[in-house]
Order: structure tokens, then C-alpha cells, then sequence
DNA sequence: CTATAAACGAGACGGTACGTCCGGTCTTGCA
DNA sequence: TGCAAGACCGGACGTACCGTCTCGTTTATAG
């Protein structure tokens, strides 16, 4: 209720991950240190280690209270474009600033940490991808969608090509280069 | 060709470059430390950043040391069974030891640093990437692949999906799962 | 009286004393952490800092808690038979555990905690000093030592070339070692 | 010959001793840190463990780096004036700023660091005792000292109740005091 | 066949950060 | 209300590597 003259908890918490995204935002993900987070938001280090076991720790949970409402689709009944919106939203947030580098350095850290691998999986890549299928099998149930279209490869297909473009190549994921994307795999290799 | 008392140039890099690769075999390329590099090689820390300007540097060379020869093309004709034999085969050598783990410390590598980025699309992945883009335009003049495939999305549009993965998901890459992919990539997402 | 759940003030005083006396033994005293102390006596930081101002002092508190009667001197009327019997018991007591370790980590604290060296002189040398005082007196009013000697630098001189061995070259405290000493000072430097 | 820009071994050694005495007086050699000793010196944390175990070695050898020269005797032929010159030189070099308080941490460091307790005894205490014992066998030989005198036990009876002063009672070392305890030492407690 | 220069191993060095431990203060919640 | 439990900030610990920098010591080429 007031303003406590100590921040408990929660407030503690989030006023870390707050200046892990600040501090990072300025000095790079890759040379953010807890030293430096702890320094800068006034916190004992032991403070931030109780929380995280590991910066990749941190860094993710910073992610993940930037985007707590998740990535969700519409509806309108068109699924390329239903499909296409969800995207370019997915595209704006990771992208570009101030998601794009963090989200980067995250798959980095998720190489050779696994708990970051497999955490990273659970609370942001599997959601998303849940709800790709959802959309997915009621666009085939109207018919809008191949019947026999596999759906566990759903997100592998539609978005490994952006994550291709976003880790190995790293050049700009543009609006453009998501239509592109789609238009090449709804008409598919196969000659009509 | 003797055991000579002391290596010359070529013959250090080389035994740098192995002492990378075992090293990093059993403690893990992320845990791995230049200093530990020069321990293990009986070299000087100095002879390493003579010639490596980072421990991504070394990596990337190490990786390419072990594939000099690239991944070549088979072209039988038929461009999905060429495809899916060339896939197999990068899917076998980046998929298990003793590349995978080191690919993708090294795709980890990429995220903060520029240079390892840019050089391993250099030195990897674009010239796969021309390989295939040729080997799909030949297809493509025999009218085995849809006439108005974007072929500059191929490598993002064929290999995203196993780069998804290997790099997100972190599951095991089989040739089941290329066939589905490949499959689902021919099919395309629209009904026919 | 009773274990009871809960003990009260006196009863946590000493078991406080008692954990801090039985992990230094084990764990050396200058080890010791006031921490350490509390978790091991199952009870709060805060309730020994309530209690004690500093390590010092509560290690103070600890030697005292053992030796609660004092060293008191025999008179029977030899002097030389009586000083020996009391810096016997003495060194029987302060030579070998339990009170050697602890008094010599006392001495440490003392040397740069002014308040422990203040408190340890009037609760355990002053105390001591006065007692030798009082029997050298009776001595020399009995014509046992010498009218003129100093009776203020009586600890000093008796119990110095202890200290010295106890402190500086921390050899082994023998009666032996005592009895020589005894025999020196009786004698004195000057030949007769 | 010239000021190097780096300074090498022996130079690096002296500066971080000299910081350890500045920095010591300043803020006392108890709040001392090797931390802090490294910031103000300018040099490596690394640099110094290199060089010292512990603090314990970083102070001895600072204070002795002080004192190469060591205390010694005159040999004016008359023992007691000699005896009385040389305590006056220890007390004033040890009694009082910079040294007291750096000998007194030192020998409170003694007190829980064994090795610091041994280099202490070897290379300040035995070196004095041995040049104390050897005036007083040549005194002895000339008939000013008892000759019955343990010399063995020399150091321990002269500076014995020097060192109570200093480290128990921790009262002021003054020359008057060293006055009454070597008449007192020479007198004995025996009446004549 | 030496003389000179380059490359080298070894590792010291100033730094930065690590992850841990304690000191001493303050808060929470149970009994 | 008094206490255990322990969170908290802060500071230091001792270690690991970084990338730079001497050291002497080979080694190999040019005179």
C-alpha cells in the first residue's frame, strides 16, 4: 500500500529484470554482467542469485516479463491472413529493438546452457506453437489448409525460415521477407 | 613429416586447432578457454592470438578444418531424392558429434560476435546455400519444381526448419524428420 | 528447568556460548563465524548480536563461561612452592585445550579489537594480577622476596616469559619450562 | 637505468609492501584487504597472491622490509647499559607508530595463521634472540651476568614482559618502564 | 656458416567477473 | 511480544580468463 521504505520481493524482482533489460539495452547482452546488474539497481549480488542460477537465467525471465500476454491470433476466418498478422506481430517484437538483441543473445545462451534450452522451449516457444496448431487445424477443418498437412511441423516450417534469417544470416526480418516466406510455402516446391 | 623438435607455422595451427576440438569434446566448447587451449597444446597464449583474433575464430576454423571437402550435391535427376540425400547427409554430419555440439556453439558464438556471424555465412553457409540454389534452378528448368519458386528463400525455406531444430527445440535431427519436412515442403499449405 | 520448547534468556545464552566453543574446536576459533554459530545453536543472528557486540566478545564471554571459579593461590607460607603451584595450574589451563586455542584467538581478537582487550584485561588479567599481587606481598612481609621489588610489574615479570612462549613462538608450556623460569627470576641476571 | 614504463618483479614487490604500510596506517591493518591494497597499488589481485599466501605474509613481510638491518647490540662492555640501549631501540622501534600497531596485528595474525607464526619466529624473534643470547654469554664470560644464567631462556625473561605490555595490557612501552623490569630482572625476586 | 630477425614457450601483468561467504540490519510470520 | 528464519546490501574473498606484455630460447634465412 505505501511506497515501503524497503522493496520486498516481487517489486525486488522486477526491478532487476528491469535493469538487466536497461544495462543490456546499453552495453550489450554479451558483456551484461550480474556484477553490473547488481551494482547498478542497488542489490546485492547474492539477491540476484537467489532468484536465477545463471545469467541466461535472468536474461530470459527479462524476456518474458516484457511479454507476458504471449503472441495471440486472430481470428478472421482467413487463415493466410490470420496467419500473416500473427507473424508480423511476431516479427515487429523480435525483430528489432529492443526485443531483437535480447532474444538473439537468448538463443545464443540457450546453446551452451541447457536449462535455458529447455526453459526457453517451455514458456515461450511451445505456447506460440500451440496456439499455431490451434489455428492451424481449424483453418483445415474449413477446408483452408491441405488435409493431410502435418501439423507438428507447423511452427518448425513456418517459422525456422524467419529464424534462419534472424540467427544464421542475420539480416533484417522485413514484412516483405515474411509474405515471401508464406507465399512460398502455402503454393509449396512441387510444380501444380 | 619427423616429430620435430619444434613444429613449424602450418603444422602448429594445426595441432592448436585439435587441441581445440578434443578439448572442447570433453569440457564443451562453451566452458572452453584459450588459455586452456595453450595449456593443453604446449603453446603460447600468444601464438593462438597471433592467429585467432577470439575463441569464435578458433572455433569457426576448427569447425571448417573438419570439412574441408563441403557438401556436395548428388544430381541423379530427380531433385527430391538428390535433395533429401544431400539434406541426410548435412542432417548425419551436423546432427551428432562430433560436429553438432560444435556448430552450435558456434551459431551461439554468432549472436555477439559480428565476426564469426558474418564469417561463418561466408565460409559455411552461403556456399551451401549456392549449391542448393543451383541444384533447384536445374530442377527447376526440368520443370520438377514450381516455375515461380523463389529460389533466393530456398536455404531459409529448406534448412529453416532443421536449423529450428537443431537450435530451438534441440531434439534429435533424423531422416524421418527431414522426410516430413521435405514432404511437407513439396505439399505446400494450400489445399489443392 | 524443563527442555522446554522454547527455552528462555540464560538457558539460549548458554547454549549459545556452548555452540561457539564446540564448533571453534572443531573448526578452529578464527574460523568461527557469528553465521556459523547461529545456525548451528538453531537460533537467529539477531539473537546473538542482541547479545554480544562482536565476535570478540562473545569468545570472551565463551572462555569466561569455563573458568567461572578463577585461579585461586595456595598459601602455605613457601612462596616459591605456591607461586609454582598456581602458574602450574595456570599453564595446566591456558597450555592445551580447551582454553589454549581459545585464549590465543583471544589474544588475536584483542590485537585489534580494543574493546576485547580492555574486557579481557578486567575480567581475567587484572583479576589474576591482583591475586599474585596480594600472596608476593604476604611474601614479602615474611622476608620471602625481596623489600624492594617492584610489586606492580609482579604479573609482568611472572607471566611475560609465558606469554612469550604461549604467543611468539608458541612452543609447548611445560612445568619444566616453568620451573626454569621461576629459578631465573628467583635468582636473577646480576651474579652474587 | 631508466624508468621503465613497466616496473618488473622486485620494483612491483617493494610498491605493493609500501602500499600495504600506507594503506595499513591509514585505515588500520585490521580493515586491511589485499582487495584494497591492489586497487591503491595500482596492480592485479593475482599479482599479489603470486607473491603472499595470505595477509598475514603480505603484512610480515612488509614490516620486515622495514627492519632489514635488524636490532643490533652494542658491545660497550658493561651488559646492563648495553641490555637497556638495545630494549630502548626495540621499544622505540616497536612500541609506538608505524611499527607498534603493524607488530601488534602481525603477531594477532600469528595467533591463527601457523605459517605467519613461524616466518615471525624465524626471521624476527630467533635472529634477536640469537644476538641477545650472544651478548650475554660474552657478559657472562667476563663475569656481569650470574653464571648459572639460562641463556635459553633469555629472550623469553627480557622481552617477556615487554610483550605483556605490548599485547595484553597493551599499555604505552615507555623507557621507564624498561628501566624497572631490567632492575627488577636483574635483582631476582630473591632477598639477599 | 655464422649473424640477425622472426616466431615461439612461458608466464607475469592489470583487469573484470565469477560465485561464495559473512557482517550487520531489517522484515516476516509463528507461537 | 519474542524469537527463528532468513532476506537484504555491501564488501571481500580467492580463482579463472582475458588480451597485452616482456622474457630468453630456438629456428631459419640472409649475408
Amino acid at each position: 500500500m505505501t511506497d515501503a521504505p524497503r522493496r520486498r520481493g516481487a517489486e525486488r524482482t522486477d526491478a532487476i529484470m528491469l535493469t538487466t533489460l536497461e544495462l543490456g539495452r546499453e552495453i550489450g547482452y554479451a558483456r551484461l554482467s550480474i556484477e553490473a546488474v547488481a551494482a547498478r539497481a542497488g542489490v546485492g549480488k547474492h539477491t540476484i542469485y537467489r532468484r536465477w542460477s545463471s545469467k541466461g537465467a535472468l536474461l530470459l525471465d527479462s524476456l518474458l516479463s516484457l511479454n507476458e500476454s504471449g503472441l495471440d491470433y486472430p481470428d478472421t476466418g482467413d487463415i493466410a491472413a490470420d496467419l500473416r498478422a500473427q507473424i508480423y506481430a511476431a516479427v515487429d517484437l523480435l525483430g528489432g529493438p529492443p526485443f531483437g538483441p535480447l532474444f538473439q543473445a537468448l538463443v545464443g545462451e540457450a546453446q551452451h546452457d541447457r536449462q535455458v534450452a529447455v526453459t526457453l522451449n517451455e514458456r515461450f516457444i511451445a505456447p506460440q506453437a500451440d496456439k499455431t496448431v490451434a489455428r492451424l487445424k481449424a483453418a483445415r477443418d474449413q477446408g483452408q489448409v491441405a488435409p493431410d498437412f502435418d501439423l507438428e511441423l507447423a511452427m518448425a516450417i513456418l517459422s525456422g525460415p524467419l529464424y534462419f534469417q534472424l540467427l544464421i544470416t542475420q539480416e533484417p526480418l522485413t514484412h516483405e521477407y515474411v509474405d515471401r516466406v508464406l507465399d512460398a510455402l502455402f503454393a509449396g516446391l512441387r510444380p501444380s
